[in-house]
DNA sequence: ATCAATAGTTCCGAATTTCCGAACTATGGA
DNA sequence: TCCATAGTTCGGAAATTCGGAACTATTGAT
């Protein structure tokens, strides 16, 4: 298994950033990342409660959040640690990330982000 | 030629805002018509400067815009006017656009968005 | 009215990308 | 060592994107 790649503050693109969380499923395991307290670990987000994400999907949906450094992952025994690098990315792009999550939690459908 | 599809406001998804913008040459023909005094046809927004978008892209780039939301489109005798949606945009999402045009505005090599 | 020029759209095939099942890999117990 | 668990990689079918060539709409000239 190759190393996983993340990239450096600097070198965050905001295309790569618009393109991961032009996505509604990769928003939707975004979003339960920054809101969860523990865990993050791919198969406790693969359940979107309309449809349960298939395995290599979803790792393809990590992989995406993470090169375009939305995310951190990192492995923790058998499973993967997964966390949100908003804190930074919030320093590089003012605002950025905050005003698509509130875009996406304005729609209709979307009840409870819990 | 069919006529000019334009959603709704409330139709507006973020999911096709970000998808549009995720795109630098998309962004490019944007940030040049929301910072355009006048014209905002689409010869005149064809040339980005380090090249010259083919007649079918730019026209496939601006339904993009168009049908995600983002401008509004319409004959003016030969030729066609865009404009932006901005202000009811930021209506809808608030923030949003401005924090999108930010981001691409902080990168290195963008320097002048005349 | 016809013709030519201009601005942009549509068509369609090649190249690229996405999706996901199946096979594989890594780690931690028993 | 062998098994179970969590996730990654492979590979090919399906969907998307890109852009040249042909087409359409409008204006102006003859």
């Amino acid at each position: 298994m190759r190393p996983l790649f993340h990239p450096a503050l600097e070198d965050i693109k905001p295309e790569a950033i618009l393109y991961a969380l032009s996505d509604p499923e990769r928003v939707a395991i975004y979003a339960k990342l920054a809101g969860a307290s523990g865990s993050g670990t791919c198969s406790a987000l693969a359940d979107l409660g309309d449809r349960v994400i298939p395995k290599s999907s979803l790792s393809n949906h990590f992989k995406v959040l993470r090169e375009s450094g939305l995310i951190m992952s990192e492995r923790q025994g058998v499973e993967m640690r997964n966390q949100t690098r908003c804190t930074e990315l919030d320093e590089r792009f003012p605002g950025l990330i905050k005003a698509i999550l509130t875009a996406y939690g304005q729609l209709p459908g979307q009840p409870k982000t819990d």
